[in-house]
DNA sequence: CTGTTAGCGCTTTCAT
DNA sequence: ATGAAAGCGCTAACAG
């Protein structure tokens, strides 16, 4: 609306309660020592201004401002939205805030790039970087210049910490159930690592189980979520193949709602995997057969890793990769 | 890791490329003029030094920033996470940054009250508030300090601008829908203004429209995710009532879950709607009959309104409702 | 085209 | 216990 004026400084506050700014910032911090009847005077003058302290020239002269920088890919997906809330309660419960940047969704690497630089650019005290597509290249650099965890994905870079859920562990156990359950042709929608460095590793992961189990494994490649309907086609040609594995949950719905078009359904016609378990999605009501993420876990220990490094603590693990659980639902089936 | 170096400043950089550090500057920010050559040695310089400018320190000096914050309530909700995500999209196109603060998930005023604030003292220059939760009272203190939206709620504040999704039509349309098809009976989960200032104005407007149209209503009240199991055992109590409006697309599906588990389903048994049709449950896998609310067009029209008053364009529409769509999905069906 | 000079608002020695 | 003064890193006049 209308001009706002201009925020009152602690000269004014010194001003008005007849007292120099350096008095002002003492009672305002805390630090040096200050007369009752001044410390009152300053107190109530601040009041009366509707003081609020200017963080920015705080920041530029104190040495630390407990304000910790998160990046993440796309808030729109539960993953990184629910690590996100994750991590904000971590840095709350330990005395600092998180401000954050998202991509736009996009899958854009100078738009991440972009991001990361804002939060730079702010001066945050550390960084904790939440993307499947960032690679290492683009981290590196700023894990020279300050504290930096990267989280949620399988980073094993000699110079970053990080925080995961073990994508092998996940994708191996999750063909070990459909092995288990009987399925001896199975199909597999994978992804490259420049498309994602998270579900590139976990298909693969899967690839390779199937196959140490004696499976025969039918690769789809391309795996968008747009590709769904396409390699649905793919699997139908081959008869033989009573199970699809997908790379992520959405997928596995995707999946699920191209098997429904043609009047196919799970485990019926054939056994569906997903990959994630969080969010709506992990609902009974779809009772997808999926691999759980401990996201809130990743969060708390990805803040926990980030702050050992603010407070000079030597980081134990370099890197951590955390246990998901199988969520065995009602999408798979014993081979019919 | 090791001990990081101070990071460089526009001094070393200087000293490096053999200038004073107003070129420097004027390379940097690209307002004075420099010569050509004078200007690659500036750039080689920073490079490298691996120079990042300080936006603290900047924005100290400088008057704008383009520098936006956004604070949402909770991430891991789709909702806000895909309004973030629309926002930043936004922002980028109008070459603003946004950096946004998250609540914990809690339902604590005033954990959302000190992230506002970590915005405010970070010096953006607008912001946009995103929380079902968040009383105009503590909203209005910070309008006034500087250029502000509300965004996904109904604010009709005299001092400050807001967008949101028309809730009174949301509720009316579908409730329209229930007794269209023939519904007489209706049972209506409902939460206070004080659980959520977008839930209690939707399904108010769904029993007033029900109502109104001659239908009979049972009023669930409390409309926790929690309490959804006990409000279907109210429901089965009263045989009648053929349908069931929910606050959201969680509550349907919580809902549908209840149901499930007591071997009944919709729209045989019970007709259910929910309202956001946004994200992961939006699948026609579920088939969800709810109200779209155009989240994208939501976080636009705030990110350019709140742009709007940056930029001192008066704002012309001091509140607007955004219309939505119904879906109608495979959840309700007409009265068996 | 380039260097010099003031600060932005705050914290922090250093005197007093 | 208080005040004066020196910057933090940067931009924006102002002179050359």
């Amino acid at each position: 609306m209308n001009e706002r004026e201009r925020n009152p400084t602690i000269i004014d506050v010194a001003e008005r309660a007849g007292v120099s700014k350096s008095v002002v910032s003492r009672v305002l911090t805390g630090h040096g020592s200050v007369g009752g009847q001044t410390k009152q005077r300053v107190l109530d003058a601040a009041a009366e201004l509707g003081y609020v302290v200017n963080a920015v020239a705080r920041a530029m002269v104190a040495r630390r401002t407990y304000t910790l920088g998160a990046f993440v890919r796309d808030a729109a997906t539960p993953f990184y939205g629910s690590l996100l809330t994750a991590m904000q309660g971590r840095a709350a419960a330990l005395g600092y805030r998180l401000v954050s940047a998202t991509g736009s969704g996009t899958f854009a690497v100078a738009d991440e790039h972009r991001a990361l630089e804002t939060l730079v650019q702010l001066r945050v005290e550390g960084l904790v970087v939440c993307s499947g597509l960032l690679p290492a290249s683009e981290v590196v650099p700023f894990a020279h210049r300050m504290p930096l965890v990267v989280a949620g994905r399988p980073e094993t870079h000699d110079s970053v910490t990080s925080v995961f859920c073990d994508e092998e562990e996940g994708g191996a156990r999750l063909a070990d159930h459909l092995v288990d359950l009987g399925h001896r042709h199975v199909a597999v929608l994978r992804l490259t690592a420049e498309q994602s460095l998270t579900m590139e590793p976990r298909t693969t992961a899967m690839v390779r189980r199937l196959r140490e189990r004696g499976a025969s494994v039918l690769d789809l490649g391309g795996g968008w979520l747009e590709d769904v309907d396409a390699a649905l086609t793919r699997v139908l040609a081959h008869p033989e193949v009573t199970a699809v594995m997908t790379p992520s949950d959405r997928h596995a719905v995707n999946l699920l709602e191209s098997m429904q078009d043609r009047g196919l359904s799970a485990p019926g016609d054939l056994s569906v995997t997903g990959y994630d378990g969080i969010g709506p999605l992990a609902t009974p009501l779809i009772g997808l057969t999926t691999w759980v993420q401990p996201v809130a876990r990743i969060g708390e220990h990805a803040i926990d890793a980030l702050v050992a490094q603010l407070e000079s603590a030597p980081a134990p693990d370099h890197h951590q990769a955390l246990s998901g659980v199988l969520s065995a639902g009602r999408t798979t089936a014993r081979r019919g």
